[in-house]
DNA sequence: GTCTATAGGAGGATAGAC
DNA sequence: GTCTATCCTCCTATAGAC
């Protein structure tokens, strides 16, 4: 049986990728992790202090997963197409970088700077897999590794956006292989 | 000199764009509105009727501009270009995008329907130029047109969400150059 | 059209009892 | 550790006077 910190965390979680952290109330954390008022403010500070533990906790649990594909078995090529086309929930988005959307969660660096390292990690794991690419003449060898890594990230995160503004998961899927096609070396 | 209803629908317009939909009041509108309650409540129905309006006249404000880059003078491959490196506030994001993050705005249809539409105008757009493209062999050949263009717009929403994380619009900037040298046809 | 008054509820947190 | 009481402010809107 879970202990109140521990659910508490785990609602912060659910609603912060729900409703953002302007939109998520102590109050509805409480009532999701079914504690007390008196409870949270035992275990936490406050808010900010609860989405900061909610926050590194989401950002840990993605690291582990992004090296699974990138750094698992396969061809380069292969390893990136693995790596975008893993299953993601289109409309309900990017559990990390739907905050940065938050303008409370920029303006306070101890929420932003998980989000920053997540992703800093997953810039640096694409880049030298799209090398390894380009050594083995999958990858187009006449761009930028580094740009290239950035653009696929980006497209990750901007296919969030286009499948929730259609309210269509195939929008987010169009886009991955859209970029993948591009990312391989032409025949 | 503006009347009450135009103000309010321009710090509508900012203020969705800083705190999203949550994160604005009709309070905060007013105030920078320099409108009183009353006003504001004779001009709209409420926080929403506002949203509305501002909403659609953002979505219209941005379609002239993508179509004149797009559909202006140069080979298609420049007219991309000219539209992925069109100057934009890499740190504040997209003002239409950016509210798709918002659930109380994806659940009303009202709200959400003039962000679809001008995503799937320029999502038309871009896939016709990138189309020409190919047919001058500027543009690889060998890829889906559409989904080229849905990774394109991704690419744009994602540099935002990157160049946010980090607070540093060159992530934005390496993102959109990433993609433009995929774009390309290989020499 | 715009102002002021009013209102019930939620947000975010503190205090002290148990 | 958890509960209840309490607090002040903000949210969103309505009512009615001017």
């Amino acid at each position: 049986m879970d202990d109140a910190r521990t659910r508490l965390i785990e609602s912060t979680r659910e609603l912060l990728w729900e409703r953002g952290y302007t939109g998520t109330s102590p109050r509805a954390i409480q009532e999701r992790a079914g504690v007390g008022q008196g409870s949270m403010y035992h275990h936490f500070a406050g808010k900010a202090d609860l989405a900061r533990a909610a926050i590194r906790s989401t950002a840990q649990e993605m690291v582990p997963r992004s090296r699974a594909h990138l750094e698992g078995p396969g061809t380069p090529l292969e390893r990136l197409r693995a790596y975008l086309r893993a299953e993601r929930d289109a409309l309900r988005g990017c559990r990390v970088g739907r905050l940065v959307q938050d303008a409370e969660v920029v303006a306070d660096a101890s929420l932003r700077e998980p989000i920053d390292e997540v992703f800093s990690g997953t810039l640096q794991r694409l880049a030298a897999v799209l090398r390894e690419g380009q050594a083995a003449g999958e990858v187009r060898a006449d761009v930028d590794a580094g740009q290239v890594a950035a653009a696929l990230l980006s497209v990750l995160q901007g296919a969030y956006v286009l499948a929730r503004a259609h309210q269509d998961p195939a929008r987010f899927t169009a886009a991955v292989e859209g970029v993948l096609a591009l990312v391989a070396a032409p025949r």
